[in-house]
RNA sequence: CGGGGCGUAGCGCAGCCUGGUAGCGCACUUGCUUCGGGAGCAAGGUGUCGGAGGUUCAAAUCCUCUCGCCCCGACCA
């Protein structure tokens, strides 16, 4: 392709309203324009790195014996309702009537479609198991959407749906879609891990997030330096190593004035004691039951950890007017010491013990120092109720958690029977007896492993795609259109690598070479070519990858064989 | 949903407070010079000042409503 034909508008300027460095460089090098707040245009540039990723997850797809098929993105009402979600789900649905009044909506995932397709056709065990996918344009009216192609409203995915006879089919399934996610995402060439996620709402018994590792990413997630095992923050397991001695106390509790002081930090600078000496101490509201949850002031409160240990629906933090009720006291000093209006205390194992802490007095602008638990207090449950943070024990060996951010760009899901009992997919086993289906469920947001894949590969002057997933492969640059053998020699290598099937774009615009090294770093592209009058004397052209900063001379004679092995 | 901010040329912005008939940089067009890391000079085109209503002799500017976009927050203790 030629620049001066290709429809790649750069822009010098930064655009205001792009705040994460990927959307700043894809609307900077020409891959998107908004056209609305989550809704992008893609350029050619952008259209082809779409194709890639595409590409890799069909072959790995396929591969793992996945069948392709395409589901409308305009699904109807009533198959939402047979599932039940079309009450549940809030306004990240979006739905509008057709001409008739008909209720529809857009798919923002394909369950309910995939099951009605699955359960028309599919009777028996012998059918079993049953994996498609499709890869589509979805909308989720995103609450806010923002970070560019990083949280989108309308964005690509690939969804897959396992069918099987059982719960060790299924995990067979699993196993294979994890494998199969393991192999697309090294041959995007990301950085990544795969880690354990919370099954949450929909209550599976397996969940794997996979996540791209970048610095600017939103989830947390951590890892044991010593074995494999990693998990999202949230869902990361701490286990007691060892039960700490029962408590000691010298000093009796007392009051103290913090007027005005409610967070951690405003409490530990007024009274010059350490966060970890802090309890902590939230309300929450567990189907609307309160109770109090006390962590370590260093910690953070982990709810889906609390939900668990309830076995409750829904936990929330209480309301301002809730905690007030609880605690006769405003937000921010609440303590376990005297508190009356909870149902009980639970306690994350890390306060189990705690001596000449610091807690909240259930008092307007005081707080209590020197409390002991067991003491002043009992904890009704310990448990593991907080957010894992470096350092923490591995659960799995007891190694050492690093902590990472991470980009969730996949997710594997077993699902079970929630879909198939409620919309009635079944089969009949080898003994003629009627059962639900099991299923699972495999996502990959491919718009956002593009957006990832800059998050993590870019520098100061632009994207720096991997090979197996750049636009182009190579770039070659005449440096001075005014010179013939230049322009004759960049020609010639353009015509040549073409011939031999290298992706090549060729920078025939009549610009400085300044420019031109530019747009070519912006736009990322992996191999540069540079042919320039000097060289060309010395019969030499200079080869430079994207990622490196050396530069090699070499002959114009080899030039298109190097090319091409470089970039096999 | 709550709070804040911004809508003026394709992009980034100034002008608004203190009303007087719209400007700067980049980009774009033409010419000359330049030519290895976003060139210089000259000439040129570009706007319903987001929309509607109001106040006024006069509105980008003041007032009201509305639409769009961005950021923060949604109880972080």
């Amino acid at each position: 392709m030629r620049l001066s034909r290709l429809h790649a508008p750069t822009l010098k300027e930064v655009p205001k309203d792009a705040e994460v460095v990927s959307h700043q460089l894809l609307v900077r090098a020409g891959y998107i324009r908004k056209l609305a707040a989550g809704i992008y245009d893609f350029l050619p540039l952008a259209k082809r790195v779409v194709r890639k990723i595409e590409t890799i997850i069909r072959e790995e797809m396929d591969a793992a014996g996945a069948q392709e098929v395409f589901l409308p993105a305009v699904v109807p009402a009533e198959v939402w309702q047979e599932s039940g979600r079309w009450f549940q789900y809030g306004p990240e649905l979006l739905r509008f009537k057709d001409r008739k009044g008909g209720d529809f909506c857009l798919g923002p995932t394909h369950e309910e479609v995939i099951v009605d397709l699955v359960k028309r056709d599919v009777r028996s065990w012998r059918s079993l198991p049953l994996n498609l996918y499709q890869i589509q344009t979805k909308f989720r009216d995103e609450v806010r959407p923002r970070f560019g192609l990083m949280r989108g409203r309308e964005f690509v995915m690939k969804d897959a749906y396992s069918f099987d006879v059982d719960d060790a089919a299924t995990n067979r399934s699993y196993d294979a879609m994890y494998a199969a996610y393991e192999r697309i995402f090294a041959r995007c060439g990301l950085q990544f891990r795969a880690v354990e996620a919370d099954t949450g709402s929909i209550g599976g018994s397996r969940s794997h997030e996979f996540q791209v590792l970048a610095s600017s990413g939103e989830d947390a997630i951590v890892s044991c330096a010593q074995c494999s095992y990693a998990a999202n923050v949230e869902q990361a397991e701490l286990h007691l190593h060892h039960e700490p001695p029962p408590a000691v106390a010298e000093k009796a509790y007392e009051r103290v004035h913090t007027p005005n002081r409610r967070t951690i930090a405003e409490v530990t600078d007024y009274l010059r004691r350490p966060a970890r000496q802090f309890i902590k101490t939230l309300i929450v509201d567990a189907d609307d039951r309160l109770f109090a949850v006390l962590v370590r002031g260093d910690h953070e409160l982990n709810l889906i950890k609390v939900k668990k240990l309830l076995g409750a629906q829904r936990v929330d933090l209480a309301h301002e007017e809730q905690v007030r009720t609880a605690t006769g006291a405003a937000v921010g000093f609440a303590g376990p010491v005297g508190l009356r209006g909870v149902v009980g205390i639970l306690a994350d194992n890390a306060v189990r013990g705690m001596t000449h802490a610091v807690a909240g007095a259930n008092a307007d602008d005081h707080h209590f120092v020197d409390v002991t638990e067991g003491r002043d207090f009992q904890v009704t449950r310990f448990g593991d109720l907080r957010l894992a943070v470096e350092g923490d024990p591995c659960p799995r060996c007891g190694g050492e958690l690093k902590s990472f951010r991470g980009i969730e760009v996949g997710h594997v899901f077993f699902l079970g029977t929630k879909y198939s009992d409620a919309m009635k997919c079944t089969y009949l086993d080898e003994s003629g007896v009627e059962r639900p289906m099991v299923m699972g469920c495999y996502g990959i947001g491919v718009t956002r492993t593009m957006a990832a894949a800059i998050e993590q590969n870019h520098d100061a002057d632009g994207i720096v795609w991997p090979l197996a997933i750049a636009p182009y492969r190579v770039i070659v640059l005449p440096l001075q259109m005014n010179v013939p053998d230049v322009v004759q020699a960049a020609e010639k290598l353009y015509a040549d690598l073409q011939a031999a099937g290298v992706e090549v774009l060729l920078d025939d615009r009549d610009e400085r070479a300044g420019v031109k090294f530019k747009d070519a770093d912006l736009l990322g592209i992996p191999l540069r070519v540079a042919i320039g009058g000097r060289g060309l004397k010395d019969g030499v052209v200079e080869l430079k990858p994207r990622r490196s900063s050396e530069v090699q001379q070499v002959p114009l004679a080899d030039i298109a064989r190097r090319v091409a092995e470089w970039t096999e």
